[in-house]
This record gives structure tokens, C-alpha cells and sequence, in this order.
DNA sequence: AAAACATGATACCAAAAGGTATTGCAATTA
DNA sequence: TAATTGCAATACCTTTTGGTATCATGTTTT
């Protein structure tokens, strides 16, 4: 196993505040994307959509891989891992009553 | 229960995108604190760590009640409960193998 | 009442973030 | 080879973010 990576939560925590990124982020799941078919689904520039691969790359959320003239950009949910770890220090003192309303507030943000 | 709250994913994964922010919700796990007592933990001014404080306040992550001449800030975990459920979304894309290494990683962020 | 204390509010500043536009290059394809 | 395609790189702009400094306000305390 490798120990060399840059392994900063900081960045992590980063890629994820950002809506486009997030919605990136479930538009890899399961299927690999070059930049331009990344962009094809939203309304800003290839060049903008790029920035925030990018950030997502640094973040070790996705890694990319040339490919003849394209570069496809693949998911890599370990960093998530991680981020979830981070969250669990905190069970034990939410409610936990309280899961299925924060279910139904997952479930809006993955139909928007 | 009410359901009148800001439900908006968004002002949570930005409250959280700050290392600041991160380390003041460990901080008030167990204990309510006042600003004052928040701030004598960073090398920062009170005026920016109440800042800290609001953009935790706007992501429902902390509330805060006056107390005669202070203000406590109480932890509300329920916000990161439902950053859990997002990030479940990803379960089963990642690597199970890899929990190991990203409970170190946690850890290393705990201690610093 | 007066002094000290804890916070609120405002203005201000530098740096980072998110975006566009443009130019150029490498890889396909005709 | 020539035209097109997908991306890289750079410059530039605007808004947000993280921070300080300053002053005002309400609360204890003496």
C-alpha cells in the first residue's frame, strides 16, 4: 500500500462545498466521463468545469486518466470514506429520532 | 416537530468546508461555550471566531442561546446526520479495504 | 454610579473562489 | 495534409471569504 498520497481532509472537505461538484460527484457513479461530457450537463463553460474537476482531483474525490485526446474522470469514493469517518466522532450525540426527517432531506437533494 | 427550519444541504457542506469551523464542533462536543471561551483556543481575533460561529449557526449546526451578558453555543449534530445520509449515497463505490488506512487518517485529524 | 466585561455591529482589507474569454496544442478524422 | 475536436493554459473579472480594527450596547461587579 502506498503512503506517499497527500493525504489532507482539508481538501476533501473543500471539493464538497460546492454544489456543481457534488452534483459531479453523483454523476460519476457507475459511469466514467471526459470533461466535455461532464459539461454537457450544466450551463457554464467546459474551461469552469474543468476548475472544479480539478478541485475534485486534489480533493482525491475522482482521479483522472488520459485517454487518446480526451481525459476521463473517474470516481474515488475512499475520500468519502474518510469523511464519514469524520462525521461518526459526532454519533452518540445526535438524536436519533431525528434520522428519518434528515432521510428525507437526502432523498430532495438527489432528485434537484 | 417542526418543519418550518432552512432546509438547505448547502449552508451545512460550507459550514464545514473550514478547518476553523471543524475544529470548534469537536470542541463543543460534551460542552457548551461561550464565544469567548470558543475563541481563547484559536490565535484569531473573537470578532472572527464569532463569524466562525454564525456560518455554523446558518448551516444548523450550533445554536445559540443568550445567557445573561454571553451567548452559549450548543452543538446540534442533527445537520451532520444528514451529511452522513449524502455521503451514503456513495456506499458500495467504495473500497471497503481502505476503512482501515482512513480511520488512521481520522484519528490524525482528531489529535491536531 | 462607575468600571470591567462579553458581545454586537459596522467598515474595511487581502486573498481565494467561481466564472468567462482567448489562445494554443495534441489527437482524430476526412 | 488539412480540418476538426477535446483539452490545457493563461489572463482577467467579480463575488465571497476570512480576517482585523473600531466603536457601541447591554451586563455584572464593586
Amino acid at each position: 500500500m502506498q503512503t506517499s498520497q497527500n493525504i489532507d481532509p482539508q481538501t476533501t472537505f473543500r471539493a464538497l462545498a460546492d454544489p456543481t461538484r457534488r452534483e459531479i460527484l453523483l454523476m460519476l457513479r457507475g459511469k466514467d466521463l471526459s470533461i466535455g461530457e461532464v459539461a454537457e450537463n450544466f450551463d457554464m463553460t467546459r474551461a469552469a468545469v474543468k476548475k472544479h474537476l480539478g478541485v475534485l482531483e486534489e480533493g482525491r474525490l475522482i482521479s483522472v486518466t488520459p485517454k487518446g485526446r480526451e481525459r476521463i474522470n473517474h470516481l474515488e469514493p475512499e475520500a468519502l470514506q474518510a469523511v464519514s469517518d469524520w462525521v461518526s466522532f459526532f454519533e452518540g450525540f445526535w438524536d436519533t429520532r431525528l434520522t428519518a426527517l434528515s432521510r428525507a432531506i437526502a432523498k430532495e437533494w438527489n432528485s434537484s
